[in-house]
DNA sequence: GCCGACTCTGCGGATATCCACAATAGCCGC
DNA sequence: GCGGCTATTGTGGATATCCGCAGAGTCGGC
């Protein structure tokens, strides 16, 4: 089980919340600021994120952008006081996975934290495999690219070699070099690779 | 463009509503209650919702439910006068696309109908050519849809024969019939199809 | 019983793809 | 300049796929 960041100005709160969840075995990290969560934040860190809406300094939503804008898809459940319904709305079209109104049935919290904490998890395990898969792209010279394209495409490489103004046997050639490299055997299986499918 | 529906109780508030959207070139339909306008749709009514919360019988939310229930995929706007966060975030994570406190900025709603029709555009244009596509399915026969997913995941012929238990010649004949049938001349072009590809 | 489907199979040939071996040429870095 | 990477092409042969022609067995409906 990965770590629910909490972020809160608020000691007593991030205490409270800290023992909640401890007394679940969910790990828990806590910040007394956007800033210092910020700071401290790396592509790579795992978990979901409590954010209380409502701080000193950086408000929990400007986090949220920031976070974003830095291309981090940890889900976010936002904890407010205060009912603004514009708000809830909108953080939740940005991509918030929860917003939850203080005061807050534990269980709920707990709840909804579980499930984000195992998303996030599923939703790294995907990304490890496009990880890999985009590194195997990487290593396709651009010739390589521009015939794996056509090929995923469905065209025949009799075709392929006509768009390119190669011959056909060069095609073929870039065309193992292709399977080699992104480890498939066969047209299909490449395709389902690059399209993602099941 | 196709019809935005919207349905409230208030009689003044539909034709004000009325008003503002065919000002602006929306096509208007109006509905005195949740009830009125369950008994009337049908799965191929096309537009959105602006769906007033709080009404005489059956609520906005409930309508939302039961239409949901029937299979609707129509983007729905929620209208309330009472900000409630928890009905919001509710109503949000099932699928609203939006949710809207009175009073409203005319524009601002008229911008989110309009993307929320277009949206609703583009979601039928995307089944209508699924619904080929199911069409297209259901004229192979049980052999063909086998013949077709092994096709499809990549495996050669011969091993299709192989797991199959017949001759690579039939393989052959029925993977031939599975791309007429489908409208596709490559492996390729079929599991692009089959996994939605773009 | 006949007809139409679905399923199965074989033969042979046209195409397409896979692959090893071999070679030329440009570009870049050591 | 030499070695390595990339891109290019060729020959020739092994496999695989595509396709028409031909035939056969089962099953269900008229």
């Amino acid at each position: 089980m990965t770590t629910l960041h909490i972020v809160d100005d608020d000691e007593a709160i991030r205490d409270a919340l800290g023992w909640l969840f401890q007394s679940r075995n969910v790990p828990v990290a806590g910040w007394p600021s956007a800033e210092a969560f910020l700071e401290a934040w790396r592509p790579d860190t795992a978990g979901c994120l409590l954010l209380d809406i409502r701080m000193e300094g950086m408000s929990g939503l400007e986090l949220f952008d920031r976070l974003l804008a830095k291309g981090c898809r940890m889900p976010v459940i936002f904890l407010t006081g205060h009912g603004d319904v514009p708000i809830a709305v909108g953080a939740l079209k940005k991509g918030a996975r929860d917003f939850v109104e203080k005061p807050f049935n534990d269980n709920e919290l707990v709840d909804r934290v579980i499930d984000a904490l195992a998303f996030d998890a599923e939703q790294r395990e995907r990304e490890a495999g496009q990880a890999g898969l985009a590194a195997r792209l990487a290593t396709l010279t651009q010739r390589e690219r521009q015939v794996m394209e056509l090929v995923v495409a469905g065209r025949l490489n009799k075709v392929i070699a006509d768009e390119l103004g190669i011959s056909m046997r060069t095609v073929e050639v870039h065309r193992s070099h292709v399977f080699e490299k992104m480890r498939v055997k066969t047209a299909v299986e490449l395709t389902r690779l690059l399209t993602g499918a099941s």
